[in-house]
DNA sequence: ACATATTCGTTGCATAAGCAACGATTGTCA
DNA sequence: TGACAATCGTTGCTTATGCAACGAATATGT
C-alpha cells in the first residue's frame, strides 16, 4: 500500500494555510496592498507599541531581515515610524503613525469578520483545530 | 478591544504549518535534500505514473512553473525521467526512474512515521484538525 | 577598566516563488 | 479545410525568502 500526500498532515495544513491566507488577502487587498509580513508588523503594532525589530520578530514569528524589510516599506508608505530607543542605542522603536492606525481600525475588523466567518464555516470542528494549532504551535522552533 | 493577531486563524495555521513542514523537512533531510516542491512531485509520482506536468500542478497544490522546475531538478539528479507523451506531443510524460522509486522507498515510511507521530502529540484533536482541513481545502482556488 | 562576547538592525547574496509571455501543439467551428 | 482559440511546458523577470556577515552598541567577566 501506496504512500497517500492527500492524506499527508504537513501537505494538507500547508495548502490549507496558503488557501485560508488568499483567501484573507482578498479581503484586505480591497483596503491595502500589503504583504503578509508587512501585515503581522502592523497586526502587532495595532496592539502594543512602542516596540523593537526583535520584539517583533519573535512575537509574530518572522526572521529578522523579514521584519527589518517589511518596517522599511511601512515606513517609506507612511503606515509606521522608526525612532530611537532611549536608553539602549542599538533598539529601534517602531510604532504606528496616525495613517498606520487609521489603516489598522479599518483593518481590524475586516480580520474579525472573516475570522468568523470561518469558524461559522468549520462548524463543530472549528474548536479542535485551534487546540491542535495550538499543540503544533507550542513546541515552535522560530525561524532563526 | 483590539484584535489579536495570536488568536488569528490565518496566522495560526501558517505557523503551524511552516513549523510542521520544518520538522519534516528535518527528518528526510538526512536521506535527501529535496525542497518542498520536489517532495511533492516525487510523491505524486509514487502512487501514480507515468503523468504530465499539468496533472502535477493540479493534485499537488502547485504552479505550473515550480512543477516545472521542479521536474528539471529531478531529472538532473536522476530521480525522474521525462519522455513525451504518446498521442499529444504538448504533454510530457514524468516517471521515477529506479533510483527515484528508491528513494522513495526510504521516505515513504519516514513520513508516514512522521504523521502517526503528529497524530499522537495531537491525540484527540488529531480528527477535528482533520476534518477542519478538509473543509478548508475543499473551497480550493488552487494557485494559477 | 579593559578585552571579549553578545545583541540589534541592516545589507549582500544565493535561491525560490509568482506571474506573464512565448513557441509548439492540438481543439474548435464556420 | 483553415483561421482562430486554447492548452502544455518552459523561460524571463521581478519580488520574496533565508542565511551569513557586518558595524554599532551594550553586556560580561576577570
Amino acid at each position: 500500500m501506496s504512500f497517500d500526500l492527500d492524506q499527508f498532515l504537513p501537505y494538507r495544513l500547508s495548502v490549507a494555510a496558503a488557501q485560508v491566507s488568499r483567501r484573507f488577502a482578498a479581503l484586505y487587498g480591497a483596503e491595502a496592498g500589503l504583504t503578509v509580513p508587512e501585515w503581522r508588523v502592523l497586526a502587532h503594532l495595532h496592539k502594543s507599541e512602542p516596540v523593537s525589530v526583535r520584539d517583533i520578530t519573535v512575537r509574530v514569528n518572522l526572521e529578522k531581515s523579514i521584519v527589518s524589510r517589511a518596517a522599511s516599506r511601512l515606513e517609506q508608505e507612511g503606515l509606521v515610524r522608526k525612532s530611537g530607543h532611549e536608553s539602549d542605542r542599538r533598539l529601534i522603536a517602531l510604532a504606528l503613525t496616525r495613517k498606520g492606525r487609521d489603516l489598522m481600525r479599518r483593518l481590524g475588523p475586516i480580520a474579525q469578520d472573516f475570522q468568523t466567518q470561518l469558524t461559522a464555516e468549520l462548524g463543530p470542528d472549528a474548536e479542535g483545530l485551534q487546540r491542535a494549532l495550538t499543540r503544533l504551535i507550542a513546541r515552535d522552533t522560530p525561524p532563526k
